[in-house]
DNA sequence: TCTGGGGTCCTCTGCCCT
DNA sequence: TCTGAGGGCAGAGGACCC
């Protein structure tokens, strides 16, 4: 899609056509996800910081992000692709690769099928695309980035829209481009073919297949090599597992005390458990990230015994991880991750006679003998947990959250100032 | 100039085990 | 019993993508 975000807020907001656009974070340390062609023009450039954009065009309409409402409008363009084929592959909210080869026989050449595509996008949507055709994912990325409109200093110009990259051409149309535009060739890398004299993909393509291996690590190094002689092998994979699962934030000031920071951490562990679920996947890593004033960005990660998708087990191997790292010098960012992810069940954990095992995140056991206090059971844990659930479904996902967050009695979940005695050390579990 | 959020993949290091 | 090699895994960080 063209300009994704921006193209779907102007669909909402038709009054603001015609001027400059953006989407992205409205607070100093903000910065811009999508921007407009018109924007565009004026330099704006996605993940340019808000303020450096307000800079460069002062009349830029900044709104903030609904991705809720992007993540609905791409749930209807995905369903369209379908209609072609059903091998298509999200890349993003707004990319995606399908391959025609068997849909050929029934509607036609890829090149018909590319502007029927782009027809039907913006008749049933009202947004413009770009599609790329090409013997090769790699390929036809590129090719979609190329029939997409042009920016300069004088305005835009309307793209090709589709753009065919016929087998047997691979190499004139890849060759003269910037080695910059290959996929896996960011700033560090760039660097470093530059002092090979590397500027284009052609002179990439001279380099030996062992030299780029010694340069850039066995993986990368023959990656592009392969890239730069148009050989690219990876299938087209419908219903991609998710791989990792996390949630982050920049806090508008920085953050310095602890009991602050476990506060957020309640909430995105939270979040991010209730993701896990929707998915239908547990995770046994847990991963925690801090970014400090300086910009110095440290993670810690542990990987549990049995994996999980509940909020209290993410938050408390969080909280311990956090414990772990000084936030005393200021903390910009902190984010909760789980990766490891995978479908199977938790392992039952037996009970010895008479003893009642309650797992901790270590995964080691604590328990009770006959006669103390009976621990909440994991039958109950695991009962409220689908409680929460069901109630978001049918209420809405703030319509329910960590008690932990509630300021006073009678109070909703409010901004993240925590009620609780917490010190320093981890908090006991609760449900 | 001052750097978001959500991901994937790779490399390196250290540890444990055989 | 000690030692070194090698594999597997966990943890940390870097690079890159949209």
């Amino acid at each position: 899609m063209d300009a994704f975000f921006a193209s779907v807020e102007l669909l909402r907001r038709p009054e603001l056509r015609g001027r400059p656009v953006a989407v992205g974070g409205t607070g100093d340390r903000g910065v811009i996800a999508a921007a407009s062609y018109e924007a565009r023009v004026f330099g704006v450039r996605s993940a340019m910081p808000s303020v450096r954009a307000r800079r460069m065009c002062p009349d830029l309409v900044l709104l903030p992000g609904d991705h809720a409402h992007y993540s609905e409008v791409s749930a209807r363009l995905m369903d369209m692709f379908r209609s072609v084929t059903p091998l298509v592959e999200p890349l993003s909210l707004d990319e995606a690769f399908l391959d025609v080869t068997g849909a050929r026989r029934s509607q036609g050449p890829p090149t018909e099928i590319a502007a029927g595509l782009r027809r039907h996008v913006h008749d049933q949507e009202g947004l413009g695309c770009a599609v790329g055709v090409a013997p090769n994912k790699f390929l036809a990325k590129l090719a979609s980035a190329a029939a997409k409109p042009r920016v300069g200093p004088d305005g835009s110009s309307p793209g090709a829209g589709v753009l065919v990259v016929e087998p047997g051409r691979e190499l004139s149309f890849l060759h003269p481009l910037d080695v910059g535009r290959l996929w896996g060739v960011g700033p560090a890398t760039l660097a470093k073919l530059q002092r090979f004299g590397v500027a284009t993909v052609g002179d990439l393509a001279a380099v030996p297949r062992d030299v780029l291996e010694r340069a850039l690590g066995r993986a990368a190094g023959g990656h592009l090599h392969d890239l730069a002689h148009a050989i690219d092998d990876r299938p087209v994979v419908p219903d991609q597992e998710p791989k990792s699962i996390s949630h982050e934030e920049t806090f508008p000031t920085d953050r310095r005390a602890i009991d602050d920071l476990r506060a957020d951490v309640v909430r995105m562990a939270d979040a991010v458990a209730a993701r896990l679920r929707r998915h239908g996947v547990r995770a046994r890593t847990v991963q925690v990230k801090l970014r400090y004033a300086t910009f110095d960005t440290v993670t810690r990660s542990h990987t549990l015994d049995v994996p999980t998708d509940r909020a209290d087990r993410v938050r408390d191997e969080a909280w311990a991880l956090l414990s772990t790292l000084p936030v005393e010098r200021g903390v910009r960012l902190l984010g909760v991750g789980t990766t490891n992810l995978t479908r199977e069940a938790p392992a039952e954990q037996l009970a010895l006679d008479g003893f009642e095992p309650e797992r901790t995140s270590e995964g080691t056991s604590e328990g009770t003998w006959d006669g103390a206090p009976a621990p909440v059971s994991e039958a109950d844990r695991e009962a409220a947990t689908a409680a929460v659930d069901a109630i978001r479904r049918r209420f809405g996902p703030s319509s329910i959250g960590p008690g932990r967050l509630v300021h006073g009695p009678g109070t909703a979940a409010g901004p993240p100032t925590p009620r609780g005695p917490w010190g320093p050390d981890r908090p006991p579990s609760t449900p």
